[in-house]
DNA sequence: ACAGGATATGTAAACGCTAACCTACAAATA
DNA sequence: TATTTGTAGGTTAGCGTTTACATATCCTGT
């Protein structure tokens, strides 16, 4: 695929990889005006442009990326932390942000974290140092003032959907999860649900809190009093939904409808329904969050709330170039619209 | 423009990061030394060695990764590229592959080709031209021929689940998919399923001719005679597998069991059998390939062949490092072990 | 006719590190 | 004793770019 490459000249080379000095040489100018034509940068004539273009054309040059970001001081690398990457959460946000930095011709280090605090500090400082231009945070495992050391540092981040509220002065993406949740619960109401429970994520997190509070919310709003009874915390994972649903309905009074603070939660809670002989949506409503993949291939399909998770990474990709050009950007907080997705898995309650 | 560079002092600094020179000094050495210490080569004393070992631990001192890599021609990086990074299948190899990179204190640089031959061709150009030491290569795009006349380049590869039949001297890591086909199948047989279909892959690629031929196998050994319209080509996608499955069972002697070469096509065979009202497993019998998290989660919980994905990237990792160690590998082609799960989507057919 | 800005290009000094090459000495060997 | 060998550690030349600075030319307005 490499266009032909033999060498006339007599520089000879170990690797097969041309030099920008090389370049200049065919084209007959300095490597500095080599350098301005491939950057864009400062007075280069049309003519000479032309000229140098099609030399690196022809050769099928590219500059050296590390040659470029010693000098320069930028790798045209971004890190990129997740704390795992297989799940789909995770993986369709790396899969947007991968696709917005592909178009602008940068490339991403990937690391997850495992959830391991010490081992996502660690990497930061590394990927930090010399590695990458920038980092994109999802998740983080950072405490506000660790994430504030780093800004005072002089690095340059974005964090993706924050897990606990952070440093004001950090741009943020998130999804908007308190309209989603109030979005949701609107939707058992509007079925005719009363006795609604919601099975949440670790407390503290934003993404628990925030959901809570769009819950509460729909609730007062059709002025049904919240019992605690009906709110049970979980881990986001599915076992964790099988778990908290199983104690639900072992309620003296249990609940019509459930709305799982994630997709993994509602699947559980799916299951432990169908162990209970419990059909859904008939006898037992659920609602997820997220709307991944699984949501449309589990049965009956699960109404969820969609967040839209490549976008998500796209934006965090755009506040991060933003913030690369514009040395002082304002702290930007974007929330991104979610929307209900109305499938299989909720019904009226029964009468 | 520039980095802040503004080193006026020996001592603290706007951008934070210590040279190898700081080091140096403040642990009353040459650099030189410095480098042979956190290289471990060439002859350092036991006192030096602990001497500056601890001075780089007092300030957090690690190599600026660009200017090593100017100066040694290695970068610690890794390129990997996958068709997508969402599907489990790939975000769960690209898993493995992460955390093997990482314990070898390697960074993986991540690149969806989204199945383009070009855009794969270009960014591996781009990769091998200094980014990365090497590339792991997952279901490539690339002709045999392209990726010979890579490896004529020197550069240095691996590839993980190969899509056609390539070079013998690339190395490869892949599943054992005629063994595994072969034991899915071997598994309707033994419940006494006599029709039983295939959904396979596009034709050509490895995987649909290795796991067609461990089915044909099966068969073959059970004195079953292959029929033709029992095969049924497709695209290793739900929807695929929806339509494929619902054209078998509207045949005028439907198949008793429905073998998928994906769990992708499985699950589209499900909702073909959940559209006609026939129950799984009862009515029809339904067996994946894969092993995803999808496989537990659908219902009934889908019988299937797992393959070890994580294990797989892992693997090409360990070539791949080999390979950098010894200049010449022979050529290694591992081929990793699968295992039938049996779940609830099988069962022996109808009377 | 000329100062001075705009344009165009070259020269060479970093960037931070590695490794080839050197020196120096002590122990082992002839 | 003379010579080799093994250790220890310093000096310094790149690695391939970018970019500050220097130089040269061409306009334009006075």
């Amino acid at each position: 695929m490499t266009p032909a490459r033999e060498r006339a000249s007599a520089t000879h080379d170990g690797d097969g990889r041309l030099t920008i000095r090389e370049i200049a040489a065919f084209a007959g100018v300095s490597t500095a005006t080599v350098s301005r034509v491939i950057n864009r940068s400062g007075y280069v004539s049309q003519a000479t442009r032309t000229t140098v273009e099609r030399v690196v054309r022809e050769h099928g040059y590219s500059a050296n990326r590390n040659a470029r970001a010693l000098s320069a001081g930028r790798t045209g690398l971004v890190g990129v932390t997740v704390p795992l990457i297989h799940p789909a959460y995770f993986s369709v946000i790396v899969a947007g942000v991968a696709e917005a930095l592909y178009e602008q011709d940068m490339r991403i280090v990937l690391c997850s974290t495992l959830h391991e605090h010490d081992r996502e500090v660690s990497l930061l400082e590394r990927l930090m140092h010399g590695t990458t231009d920038c980092a994109l945070l999802v998740l983080p495992e950072e405490s506000s003032a660790e994430l504030r050391t780093l800004m005072e540092h002089g690095f340059r981040f974005v964090v993706v959907d924050p897990r606990m509220r952070i440093d004001e002065r950090v741009p943020t993406v998130s999804a908007a999860h308190s309209t989603g949740a109030n979005q949701a619960t609107a939707h058992l109401l509007e079925l005719g649900h009363r006795r609604i429970a919601a099975i949440t994520g670790p407390a503290g997190w934003m993404a628990t809190e925030e959901r809570l509070r769009g819950h509460h919310a729909a609730l007062a709003t059709a002025g049904v009093l919240p019992d605690p009874a009906l709110v049970v915390e979980s881990n986001f994972e599915v076992e964790g939904g099988r778990i908290a649903a199983a104690a639900l309905l072992d309620l003296a009074e249990p609940p019509t409808a459930i709305f799982a603070f994630n997709d993994q939660l509602a699947i559980g809670a799916m299951q432990a329904a169908l162990e209970r002989g419990l059909r859904v949506p008939e006898a037992l409503s659920i609602v997820g969050f997220d709307d991944t993949a699984e949501a449309e291939i589990v049965t009956p399909r699960l109404t969820t709330v969609h967040q839209p998770l490549a976008e998500i990474g796209r934006m965090g990709v755009s506040l991060l170039t933003r913030q690369l050009e514009n040395q002082r950007l304002d702290a930007v907080h974007v929330e991104l619209e979610t929307k209900l997705v109305v499938r299989a898995s909720t019904a009226p309650p029964p009468s």
